[in-house]
RNA sequence: GGUCGCGUAGCUCAGCUGGAUAGAGCAUCUGCCUUCUAAGCAGACGGUCACAGGUUCGAAUCCUGUCGCGAUCACCA
């Protein structure tokens, strides 16, 4: 039993001896720095039950639970506020017991338990990955990390936009502009000369749209005449109706696309576990459409177009399948989640890492799946998160104003070399340790910078003034890690054995290192059940800030006391375990030196 | 216009399931490397928690309205 049921018990029986009355729960909290004490009961909330001066009421519990719970070793009352203090032996207590347990905070999956697939990624093939894919897949991979932590069997996948119009574009421009360019020929990675195209076919359609307004036509007009627009929405029909030249071309450049994607997904440390297509996708769906039609779910119209009429939920109606009987990005959604979970059939619930645009969509998609009459659509979740931004405003792929993930990436591990360098301190370090490092530091920065942001709020990013590596940052904490390993580099003597309570008296740095760690599981928990990476970034700043006064105002090894050496010690490596999980969550690397 | 989200220090953000005097980092200014890594520590400066009402013993936190910013409301994806 935790300290805090513990008093929770002890107040409730408390109370009942002293007033005759039963109250359903108490409120904690950790008491605050200025006063003395470790933990708060506030006694507000009880004077609904008991009338009377809540100091003194306080005094009253405060002496019960003293009296009662031999690890309060005293308490005060500060107006309605109960500050319990409690005994240094509970905390070397506690810290015992999870010393040696590496695992600690992380759960499980129960074995029955259902699994959830979590979305993401889910990037168009005609352009490469940039800044905003690149917190959609921090977000997705940590997002999955902390579901497991937390107890959760999970699988991690996407679905990769690899038809449509879009993609013809970039295919036409190819055909017209760079026959003979490959990525071997031209040495670029294949989602950059893809991209290069879809940039090309814009330019060239702007072009054409001008020349057309100039014999002319109307802008309207333009836009739907303008030729190289015509040739691709025929390239796109060649596609569907499976033309061998069309699809052949398709896979090729696709093809180039994929491996590009791999090499971004390989440095920013994310991986999948399983993948879909939409050009496998596309089409599925129609048949629950028509399920749900004899269900009356669904309704037609006279021109043949399928919707559903969501008003009653304040939502609109909304198309489910075209006239001409084709699917729409809804049908296929539709029909991916039931396809999935027909390939997995354990997963009970999805998660889909998306960006805030698609708020609507994916508020009508749950609802729908759910009118649909599917278990598992209660345990559906938009991870919807806010846009990144320039100091110029949104990124726009067609206008070359992108922060590109691979640059970004080579940025960020060239200023963290910079700065090592300056700082020299890798002496008898490899080449390839040292780049090694460059690359652990310069994504460490880059990674914690968008995640320690909360989700839903948008990020606002200045390629000028860039990623900061001091204060709440990624290398700071890195840079405490590597502190820590240090220090047990040089603790040449045998620490494994747990300390007797007797022999110590908590310095109270210590005991606010303990009691950070003590949270850690519910960290994970609490993580987990907001779906925010945000929540473990920020615990592991408070700890690791915790953890560095301790360090700079206490001495570790050269403490004289055997027992509190071994002691600070033990303190120093747990914190640094900690760091090691709570990073593991956010996909962040930890070096051994920095 | 309807709907949804956001608005906290000069800047970037915590705190939001209601509790004590609203916290960090950056920037600016003071100290601290003959002692375990100064990417650090200790401190100073900095606030009408957008605004106005309401609920409550108590509101940055919950409710209503206003303003500002953003997104969305396609037989696009």
């Amino acid at each position: 039993m935790s300290i805090q049921n513990n008093i929770e018990a002890k107040i409730k029986e408390g109370f009942l001896a002293l007033y005759d009355v039963e109250i359903p729960s108490v409120e904690f909290q950790a008491t605050r720095k200025e006063f003395d004490g470790d933990i708060t009961v506030v006694v507000f909330p009880l004077l609904r039950y008991k009338k009377g001066n809540p100091a003194q009421i306080a005094e009253d519990l405060g002496s019960y639970v003293q009296e009662n719970i031999k690890e309060i070793k005293s308490y005060n009352v500060v107006k309605g506020f109960l500050n319990l203090v409690v005994d240094d032996a509970f905390y070397i207590n506690f810290f015992n017991q999870i010393y040696t347990n590496d695992t600690y905070g992380f759960v499980s999956p129960k074995a029955d338990e259902k699994a959830i697939m979590v979305e993401y990624s889910s990037p168009n093939t005609n352009k490469p990955l940039h800044l905003g894919h690149v917190r959609n897949n921090l977000l997705g991979y940590s997002v999955a990390e902390i579901l497991k932590a937390s107890g959760k069997k999970v699988y991690k996948t996407q679905i990769i936009n690899d038809r449509g119009i879009h993609i013809c574009k970039s295919m036409l421009a190819w055909q017209k502009f760079g026959k003979d360019k490959t990525p071997e020929s031209t040495g670029l990675k294949g989602d950059k000369l893809v991209g290069n195209y879809y940039v090309k076919f814009d330019k060239e359609y702007k072009i054409q749209i001008a020349d057309l307004i100039a014999k002319g036509k109307t802008e309207e007009e333009a836009k739907k005449e303008a030729p190289i627009l015509v040739e691709a929405q025929e390239m796109l029909r060649k596609w569907e109706n499976g033309d061998k030249e069309t699809v052949a071309l398709w896979q090729k450049m696709n093809q180039w696309v994929y491996d590009g994607f791999g090499i971004t997904y390989k440095n920013l440390g994310v991986d999948f576990d399983t993948l879909y297509y939409e050009s496998d996708t596309y089409l599925l769906g129609k048949d629950v459409v028509a399920q749900g039609l004899e269900k009356g779910v669904f309704y037609k119209k006279e021109d043949g177009s399928v919707w559903c009429d969501l008003t009653d939920e304040g939502l609109d109606e909304k198309i489910v399948l075209r006239s001409d009987g084709t699917a729409v990005y809804m049908t296929q959604d539709i029909g991916t989640a039931i396809q999935r979970v027909k390939d997995y059939n354990d997963v009970g619930g999805m998660v889909y890492t998306v960006g805030n645009e698609q708020d609507y969509h994916f508020q009508v998609l749950f609802l729908i799946l759910k009118k649909l009459g599917f278990d598992w659509a209660k345990n559906l979740y938009h991870l919807s998160y806010g846009m990144v931004d320039l100091p110029s405003g949104k990124m726009k792929s067609r206008e070359g104003t992108v922060v590109d993930a691979d640059d970004l990436m080579v940025e960020m591990t060239t200023t963290a070399q910079q700065i090592s360098e300056e700082l020299g301190k890798l002496d008898g370090y490899s080449n390839d340790e040292k780049n090694e490092l460059y690359k652990t530091i310069g994504l460490g920065a880059l990674k914690y910078f968008v995640l320690k942001v909360d989700p839903k709020k948008r990020i606002l990013f200045d390629p000028q003034s860039s990623v900061d590596f001091q204060g709440n940052t990624g290398p700071f904490i890195q840079y405490t890690y590597a502190r820590i390993q240090s220090i047990i580099r040089k603790a040449n003597f045998d620490y494994s054995k747990i300390v007797d309570i007797s022999e110590i008296v908590l310095h109270d740095k210590e005991k606010e290192i303990i009691k950070q760690l003590e949270i850690f599981p519910e960290i994970v928990q609490q993580a987990a059940a907001n779906y925010s990476p945000a929540i473990m970034a920020n615990y592991t700043y408070d700890l690791v800030k915790g953890f560095n006064s301790f360090y700079q105002n206490v001495s570790i090894l050269g403490e004289e006391n055997q027992h509190k050496k071994i002691f600070r010690v033990q303190i120093s490596k747990k914190v640094a375990d900690i760091i090691k999980s709570a990073f593991s969550l956010l996909g962040i690397d930890v070096p051994k030196r920095m």
